[in-house]
Parts: C-alpha cells; structure tokens; sequence
DNA sequence: GTTAGGATTGAGACCGGTCTCAGCGGGTCT
DNA sequence: AGACCCGCTGAGACCGGTCTCAATCCTAAC
C-alpha cells in the first residue's frame, strides 16, 4: 500500500498483442523482427507497441535464448590509467557489436577476482575478459571454462591453462629501455614493481603476473649482457601506496641504484616525485625509465623515456576475440603479442660517478 | 551438430530437487534461502547441489522477483581520470551491497546516451547512475523515471528533473581559485573548457553543463570583484584533441593570458604542455591553476595549485543514494554539494608586465 | 480441378527461478 | 477430545520473452 502505486506494470509483448488483436506469437515475432510476418501485421503490433510504450526485456530474453549479450570485464583497479584504457578498448568493440559491458574490480587479489567470476557467471555473461590477479593459480579461472563460456586474458596470461591472451612484448620492452641505461654506462640499477611478493626475488623464481615476470625476464636479459649481475637490483612487492619508501631506499642506501626501470607509470611517477624531494636531478643524477606513456611523462623536466604499450589496442584485441569464440569459432586458443614502442625522451644519461 | 556438443545443460534447481529426492519447492526454498525449511532437509539439497554443480542463474531469479541486482552507469569517458575515480568509488559500494556495475561510455554525445539509458533499462537496472551529458535536455533522462527506476545524477545536475544529484562546490571553488588569481595582480586571465559550444560565449548564457556553468559563475564572480570583466576571457568549445592549439592562441596574440584557469586536469596538462613548447615559464611567465588533483599536478616544476573534488566520495555518495532509492526511499530529491579543497602550489605569481 | 508447397498465424510449451496456496502431522489450549 | 495454530512440504502458476508445431490460406503447378 502506497509502496504498490509506484510500481509500474510493464508493458508486455501480451499487453502490445491483445492492443494489436494478433496472437501473442505473431506481436513477440513483429517486435523481435525474427520469423515470418506480414506487412500490415508487422504495422499493426509496431504501432501498438508505440501507443503502449513498449519496452523489451531483455532478460527475458535471454532466458529463453540462452544469450545475454553482456560481457563481464575484471580488472585490477579501474582507477588504473591501464585498466581504463584497455576498458575502454574493450568497451568500444563490445558496444559496436551490440553487446554490454560488466566491470568489476579485483583489486589482484585472488578473492575478490573468484568472487567476481562467479557473480558474473551467475549474470549469465556470454563471455569474460580477464586480467588475471594470478598467473600461477588458474583455480578461480576454471570456473569460467566449466560454465562453458568463453574467457579472455588480457595483460597476462596464466600458465597451464588453454585460453585465449592478449598482451604486449613485456620481455623485449624491459630488454629494450634496461638495453638504454646499460648501454650509458649504468650498472647499479634497479627494476621495482609492486608486484605481491613476500622477501627478496630470487633468480629463476616464478612470478604472480605473468608480465612482470617477463619484463623480469627482458630485465635480466639486459643486464646479464652488460655482466652487471652482481650490482642490478630486483625489487618486487613494493606496496601500492608506499612505493615511495621503497625508492628512496633504492635511492639513498651508501650504494644508491643509479637508474631505476619502473615497471609501471604509477610507480615511475612514485620515483620522480622521491627524487625531487631527495634533490636528485633527472637524468642527471638518476635515469629513469618506465612501462606506458603516461600523459605527464612528457611533461616532466626532460621528459621521460618510455615504452609505450598499445593499452587500447589489447583491450579492443581481447574484446575482439571473445566476440568471435561467443560467435562459435572453435579453433586453438591463441596467444596474440602486441608490439610495444619505445619513446626515447631525456630521462637517461650516463650516471654520475662514471662521468 | 557440433555446436550442440560444446552447450552445456545447466544444472537447475530442479535437477537438485530431483536428486536430493524433494519437491522443486523445497530445494528452491534451500537453496535461495528463503521460506521455512528443516535442518536436514536443507542439509540434503546442499549436498545435492554440491554433487552436481549447482549454479543459481541470477537472471531467472531477477525474472519472479523484478530485482536484477544490477546498476547502470554512464560516464563520458571512462579514459578520464575524473569518471575512473567517481566509477571506482561507486562500485565500491555498489558490490559492497551485492549490486553489479553495467557501464557505458557516452562520449558526452547525447545520442550515446540516449541508447546507453535505453540498453541498460532493457537490462532491467535496478537504478541508474548518470553523468548527464546536457544540463538542459533532460529528454533522454526522462525514460528512465517513466520507466520507473531511480536515477542519481553526479558531477552535473539537469534543470527541471526532480531527481537526485551529487556535485561538488564548482562555484566556490572556481571562485577561489580565480581570486588567488585576480589578488596576485592578473587581470588578462582566461577560463578554458572543452565544453562542447558554438562560438564565443556570452555572459549569463546558459550552458550545457551545470559544473562547467556554476565554475564559469565563480570565474565571473571574482572577476568581477576585481574589475576585470573587460580583460577576462572565457573560452568553451576547445575540441578534447586539440585544446592545445586554443591555448597557444590565448597565450600568443597581442595580449596575451597572463594567468589561465583550467576546467579540468586534462586541460591543464595541455596548458602546461604548450607553456613549455612555447618557452613560458610557470608560474613566472604565466600563471595556471585547475581542477582536480590530478597525479602529475604535484610533480610539475614549482607543481600547480589545484583545486581538489572528493571525486571518489562523489561517485560514492551518489551510489549510496541510488541504493537507497532502490530500497524504497521515497523523500524529496536531495541536491549534494561536496567541498573542494584548494591545494597551493606553486604555479601562482603576480604577471610578469605588473612587476 | 486438384494438390503440393510456401507464407502466415495462433496455441502452448519452455527457460530457471520465486511465490502463493493447500495439505499434513503434531503440539497446545480449553 | 475438538479446535486451532504452527512448521514444513509439494503442486503449480507466474515473470516476459522465444520457439516449435499444427492449422489455415493462397498460389502455382500438374
């Protein structure tokens, strides 16, 4: 009472049917344009379902068709410049092909991602697109696969697990900026990344995300070719909001790294902001390098040298893929690599005590 | 034949209930956990359910009860900092409540919205949350409060829609940061947005966004105040990918801007981008402050005086509203204006000429 | 003049849940 | 002992679409 009067009925293809004097079947047959329908009939129920103010629904569709034209995206933190470029890409492709987007945030934590997966699932999504929080455990993952629906990694890509991934050449773009610093001359340098990690990274280790892992990879690369083993730093587990104690002990230590290679542009901008207050001059007394060209890289005093990776790309790749396995095609999962491309700026130069 | 093979049966609550050798009913009643059913009985579906893989399908559910669980939200672009931020702070409280997030990217373009709104309430949203793309065309709106959903507006109100709407204190803070302008001596200082507009702009038009208007406001109002209405420009219209050529031309003519207020970060950036190509120094040769605190506002040379929209809090707030709208809130519309914070830096001097 | 066949239309089952209502056994009150 | 209430269970309708199948009508072919 008085809760009821703001409940609106809808408007049904029976009301829209019984409006037009037509069955049921030939109104739901005009209005899903599916199926055999005469002219005038068409034009009856159309114009009824004008004067009703007709609205499908959906869902009901899907429960009889078995597709929900949505898909489920999980991301880390859509807060993350990434994330929300490769949403966007994403987001792109599955508007244009008529389909929606659910968002939700795992924050990389396994539990939240499981927890996610399965509320999507339950939403009856025809497909998901997933950065995985772990490349190591596929547990939550197959879930998706059981469900018989359709996944797609982005960014990283999770080991024993036949599914389709999208992500950049990690391991040559780590090769190619740590490549940069090495070859001026640097030896004590440092690749840090908040990458959940528990004590000091041990060579060979596996990693949590794949990505990091090969930018390790490329890292190490480099630096091996530079026989600069003994003095290179690996630094994961750099807490998100904390990075800043993190490089400013990088920084300050009696053997202070003298080019740091940021993993991400959030932990680059971490490194700029403590070199400032640490009075450190880039490139002059700190080089610095980083994954994606983030909008204030070019800004920064010199500017800084980056490897941009095509964010909006992989996430209209990934999208791209998932229609077509959604649209039935079968065939091997598929690993796709896409080229990142360095932007040399002015944020390396010989260190100094080489000068 | 081939493709019937891959389509797997889902396991209903009937399949449970057969196995679990109870009624359809009672499985259900177990299972949704509603209703009065015995410990072991309720022991029994669980286990059955467990044995074969029981998952509810949401959408059935959302069928009988007209509840989806499920939220639309519009932003302009999910690749602005701005809607990432206010998108993440409502889906924390979103699926802190067990709701999900629909999200759609309406490129500021009515159209978009219109069809977004339109997609979405086909989704049977159970309420949806807007960053209107017009302040003044509440057309495309109106389906949703004829559809009898809830809708909560943020970052912009809509004139004559009795809905609610979460903003923030843009007229305050225009003002303030427009005052620090005029008392540091400048009096040639230009308001820039990329606020879609046709031609120049003229004072008391009404605009078609309510933030970018109420800032226009504070931007007169304290031009005004130091009786510079004649020297003061005010420039809308600036394309997204091109602000920076209107804020070379602003900076170049014969009088050029001494001082520049930004509409948003992304502009500032431009601003700032264009300052340095143009050999200005800031805050020496040109004064510039902006909206939002933006990452890299901190690190840019003397850093740039900003002020702060509790972005997350806004996104926040307008889902705590939305929900409780959906929970059967009946009252009169509220109209939320949150603080800005005003963060000093350094991007602030008297003009160059009055020194 | 039939008849096969294509085009339309209507009736009703179905998707997978929820929910109302009736039925049943047992305890309590009088 | 009879009325009544309560807890629990089962049967079946319902949400709003789609889809199968049979019935009907019409036209072209034999």
């Amino acid at each position: 009472m008085g809760k009821a009067s703001t409940v609106r009925r809808e408007v049904t293809v029976g009301d829209v049917a019984r409006e037009a004097n037509v069955s049921k079947a030939t109104a739901a047959r005009a209005l899903g344009d599916y199926g055999a329908v005469s002219d005038d009939m068409r034009e009856r129920v159309h114009s009824a379902a004008e004067r009703l103010g007709y609205r499908p629904n959906e869902l009901a569709r899907t429960m009889s068709t078995g597709r929900s034209h949505t898909i489920g995206m999980i991301v880390g933190d859509i807060q993350n410049p990434f994330f929300a470029q490769a949403t966007r890409g994403a987001a792109d492709v599955i508007n244009a092909a008529g389909f929606d987007l659910i968002l939700s945030n795992s924050d990389e934590t396994a539990h939240s991602e499981r927890k996610a997966i399965s509320v999507q699932l339950a939403k009856q999504v025809d497909g998901l697109l997933v950065a995985p929080a772990s490349s190591l455990d596929a547990s939550s993952l197959a879930a998706v696969t059981e469900a018989g629906r359709p996944l797609v990694l982005f960014d990283r890509t999770v080991a024993d697990l036949a599914v389709d991934a999208v992500i950049a050449s990690n391991r040559t773009g780590a090769f190619e900026l740590t490549r940069l610093l090495t070859s001026a001359g640097h030896r004590r340098i440092a690749f840090l990344s908040t990458l959940q990690h528990d004590g000091d990274y041990r060579p060979g280790e596996v990693l949590l995300s794949s990505s990091v892992a090969d930018r390790v990879a490329g890292f190490e690369k480099a630096i091996a070719l530079a026989g600069a083993e003994g003095t290179a730093i690996i630094r994961l587990g750099a807490p998100r909001d904390d990075v800043e104690r993190v490089a400013a002990e990088l920084l300050t230590g009696s053997e202070p790294a003298t080019a740091i290679v940021a993993s991400d542009s959030l932990i680059a901008l971490s490194v700029y902001r403590v070199a400032q207050s640490l009075g450190l001059q880039i490139p002059r007394d700190l080089s610095l390098v980083t994954f994606d060209d983030a909008d204030w890289t070019a800004l920064a005093g010199p500017g800084i040298t980056v490897i941009a990776q095509p964010i909006h790309a992989i996430g209209a790749e990934a999208a791209r893929i998932l229609l077509r396995r959604i649209a039935g095609d079968g065939s091997e999962p598929v690993l796709r690599v896409l080229d990142q491309t360095l932007i040399e700026r002015g944020s390396v130069a010989p260190p100094r005590s080489s000068t």
